[in-house]
DNA sequence: AATGAATGAGACTTCATTCAT
DNA sequence: GATGAATGAAGTCTCATTCAT
């Protein structure tokens, strides 16, 4: 019979998430501190001990819960949507305006989960399947289609898309410039379309 | 009177710069610490401070080192061929390699330079430009030769092609695997010319 | 009114008492953490301090109650024999078997009481005095009986034995050996009687 | 080619060692913080990292270059008589002073070596063998000059010799009394030799 | 020029103890 | 009476950087 109610212990554990999310962001992994989270978080160091293991799972849990709302929102996005080419245009937006709206979180990804010396075979790699798998999906759906020709490495398509994506809006998120989402969005589609190749007129 | 010729104090330097590169490949900066490089280069701890600022400066050092050995072999790889498609494969192919050789190096990139707060602006920026330029020019002939249909954003192209090809790399070399350099350099050619899109009968 | 009959009361203390015997026996005191002696005994960390002032004042509560054990022990292994040989090897018997059966407190005991700072005065050093009495009183007897010279300084004897069979016990037990109780009582016995000195023929 | 003269450095190393058995001797272990011993030396705490791994290794040390005195003193005391009789008391005398002149280090030996989870094993143990050792030998002088009856158990009576002197010795140091160590030297050798048994007239 | 001993700040983490519920 | 969340002090250890030699 906890005297917090799950409720008050929910909310200390969002709030020091919260915190280490922000503090994450702002330098990264080794340059926050615990007690700079503790701090953010208005509690004391210890708590935080009560909650995480240790800092490493604080910015797991961090990355974690941002990746799931990325998933969520990756599958609602495409889910309001109804054509191949229209669900592959909300699922660029959904991916650009990440970066523009979740810079601090993207950047902690980019510089430490991919590189991290575990993460082949973490759960955040499988969340990270997860979230890709919503893009092959839409691309098996282009093909039945016929809007896009079989035989493509859906792979290679993939991290060419997600990568891209990602090189571009950060470039842009970076240099403090405002992305501009749905011009950017609708300029990737139409070259992970077409390609560049002049069409023989 | 200088005890040490130039060339001795280049040798020093340089040696350094050897085991910096090798010890942050290691592990990141952060698990990286400068006693490590002083003892991989076989010096005192203080004389890394006689040749560098600080650790920061080290580090800078060692990506500006390898940066310009890239952009070297980019521009080699370029000029040794004719058309543009050719070029074009040869960059690809060229960054491929640079991953699956340099894995350590690339690591770092990765992750400490393109996030770190100071990298818009830096030199390490500055050498970056150079080297996406290689590829701004190549586009500009593929125009110029009517392989390329003008009016595409080369910025956004330049971006979707070194991010795509930094996760395409990334992936494989950090999931240990064995990257097929020439295999994967022909589809992201064919992505990015063709374009996904079925091809109307 | 009280909520908790003050069998239940009883019942608790003893619980925790239990527990901490076992948690203290494990480690020592620095390596037992209060919690772990909450969570052996199934209450909560708070519950401890309504029981006992501070973590001190249970390691010597756990140590008080086993030292009152051992004394009623010796007591009552010497009420049962008659002679003065018997007598003393009952106490020594009894003494050694306490270390074979009893490892961890004992353990507890050489490590920190005897040692602590204010163990002279304390009530430990009390019940440790009266435990040594039974020693003193048997050997009383012995004088009487003829059978032990008088002159002897019996607080020496008394250290002189308890000591000696302390280290004699520990070696065996702490080197995971088993305790020969019986073969090694009465080797004991034959050299405190007869010492070392050969016989003249 | 050290700067500092191998001298200095030899220094440093005994300061902090001495540090360190001031700093142990008052409050055992886990009382003593690392930056404790730091105070008393003089130095940084880091310092103190440079010499030893860890605050383990710190203990043993001292614990060691403790015993190592230990064992020549005895070496030397036993050395330093001819009869059986004479070198037994050179060793007990020895043992009693030790109590008296080294009282700190006596109760970290009595805390924490014996009892520590590692002892069986140790290096230290080994000192300790060693040490013991010497009193082995002199029994066996005993034996040879016919002054000690042969068949008894040496494990035996040197566990029973040197933890009765622990004991008797501990006892006065640690009430504040002062040790007579050749009055209790003398007694305890006649008790060893002659036992209690009254001799039949 | 070169060393490496020395510093000292700061990191993560544990835990005895308190107190609102 | 009982809980266990919360505190905060303290501890061990690391490491970038300096400077006497």
């Amino acid at each position: 019979m906890p005297r917090l109610s799950a409720a008050r212990l929910r909310d200390r554990y969002e709030t020091i998430l919260d915190a280490a999310e922000q503090v994450l962001g702002r330098g990264g992994f080794a340059e926050a501190s615990v007690g700079d989270v503790a701090r953010q978080a208005g509690v004391s160091d210890g708590l935080i001990y009560r909650y995480f293991d240790n800092k490493q799972a604080l910015r797991d849990a961090v990355l974690a819960r941002f990746y799931g709302r990325v998933l969520e929102g990756a599958q609602i996005a495409v889910g309001r949507q109804e054509g191949f080419r229209e669900r592959l245009l909300a699922l660029i937006e959904t991916h650009l305006r990440l970066f523009r709206d979740d810079r601090a979180l993207c950047r902690l990804f980019i510089a430490e989960v991919r590189v991290a010396a575990d993460y082949p075979g973490s759960s955040l790699q499988e969340l990270n399947r997860r979230y890709t798998g919503v893009l092959e999906k839409v691309l098996r759906q282009g093909v039945a289609e016929g809007a896009v020709s079989p035989g493509f490495d859906a792979r290679l398509v993939r991290d060419m898309l997600y990568g891209g994506m990602e090189h571009v809006a950060w470039r842009s998120v970076n240099g403090r410039a405002t992305l501009d989402v749905s011009g950017t969005a609708r300029k990737i589609l139409a070259l992970l379309l077409g390609g560049l190749a002049a069409t023989p007129a």
